[in-house]
DNA sequence: CGTCTATTTGAATGTACTCAAAAGCGGTGG
DNA sequence: CCACCGCTTTTGAGTACATTCAAATAGACG
């Protein structure tokens, strides 16, 4: 059996027995993804969903000048897909690619449905998931409607301290919703 | 048993038989709120989740300025809560209001924890639930990051048609995250 | 070392806010 | 039922925030 990271991150929430385990990891697909590549193209059916097990990568959106708008940031231990694509099957709004060679397993559509069906553990798993994903995203909803700039760029870089050594400034602007020009006369202070 | 909208509501996404459906109703709170009432004040501690069976309710954060930022909107059918503060039991960042005088059922965290115990199909419900609301609210921020207000604005009115009767010009300006002076030039085109 | 991209800086412009005042609207009490 | 009150909405002037465009500098990478 492999010793994936998933595994813990599963446990955290859930507990499965060592049938379970190798059931599940019999569904996992491990991708290897170097560094700029892309493991979904907006504008494509996004097949699966994604943990995380080395790396990092990055969601974002292209609108029609071209200008990137970053959804999220995937480091060890996240899952990332773009959810809405995945769920109903439609066109995919997110490219996901990664920001250094990076590690993912995935999970297809069916695969988790076996999944539920077989460890209907795996809805309480996937109920906190979803619980959690949906405060956060809240919380920054929030943030864009009352917060500074100048605030928001500090809660996010005290919320993933480190984070300016992984990504650039300009795709910390994207996530933050200004202009890389901006971000940076707000840092000068 | 009581003819509740929120049988149809969980019903779409499992199936209950009588004896379910009895203990399910048998954890529910029918409360009555009248218009401008708060059912969760921010600061205290938010003990259930809500589903409105009738009305219509604003989820809204009060910054120490005393400006309101509207996090969001909950009628007929919907369900609503402070999550954050429901989930971790800390103090709530968001007070709730009847917009009208309105009726809603709760559940509060034990009732929800037995629920999942005694039917373990409700963490599927609260897991399409909670999906759902992910992919709202991470699509509500590509809409910060990416759009105009004015594009804001009617992509807003568009996706809850009719709303602009049933809340003020203020309360979707602090929805939007701007200020009712300017969203009313915006609508002035 | 040279190329490509990210970052910084600045000037000019546009977007959004603040403050203030007037007009509109709804609810309440006489 | 009308008159008044309080709040919302509109409008405008002045200011602050944020973008665009351009150019210079700094970093990353082959």
């Amino acid at each position: 059996m492999g010793n994936y990271r998933i595994f813990n991150n599963v446990q955290k929430h859930i507990t499965l027995n060592d049938v379970e385990k190798q059931y599940f990891e019999s569904l996992l697909k491990v991708e290897r993804i170097a560094k700029k590549e892309l493991i979904l193209k907006q504008g494509q059916i996004c097949k699966k969903i994604y943990f995380v097990e080395l790396g990092s990568l990055r969601a974002f959106n292209t609108n029609e000048d071209g200008k990137e708008s970053t959804i999220m940031f995937a480091f060890q231990n996240w899952w990332i897909t773009d959810m809405s694509c995945f769920v109903n099957q439609k066109q995919a709004l997110l490219s996901i690619e990664a920001l250094e060679d990076s590690q993912v397993v995935g999970l297809d559509g069916n695969a988790l449905e076996a999944l539920f069906d077989k460890i209907p553990k795996f809805e309480r798993f996937f109920r906190i998931l979803f619980q959690n994903a949906y405060i956060r995203e809240q919380q920054r909803a929030l943030h864009y409607i009352s917060l500074t700039t100048e605030e928001r760029y500090r809660k996010f870089i005290n919320k993933y301290p480190g984070i300016a050594d992984k990504v650039t400034q300009k795709q910390i602007a994207s996530y933050l919703g200004v202009t890389p020009e901006f971000l940076s006369t707000v840092k000068r202070k």
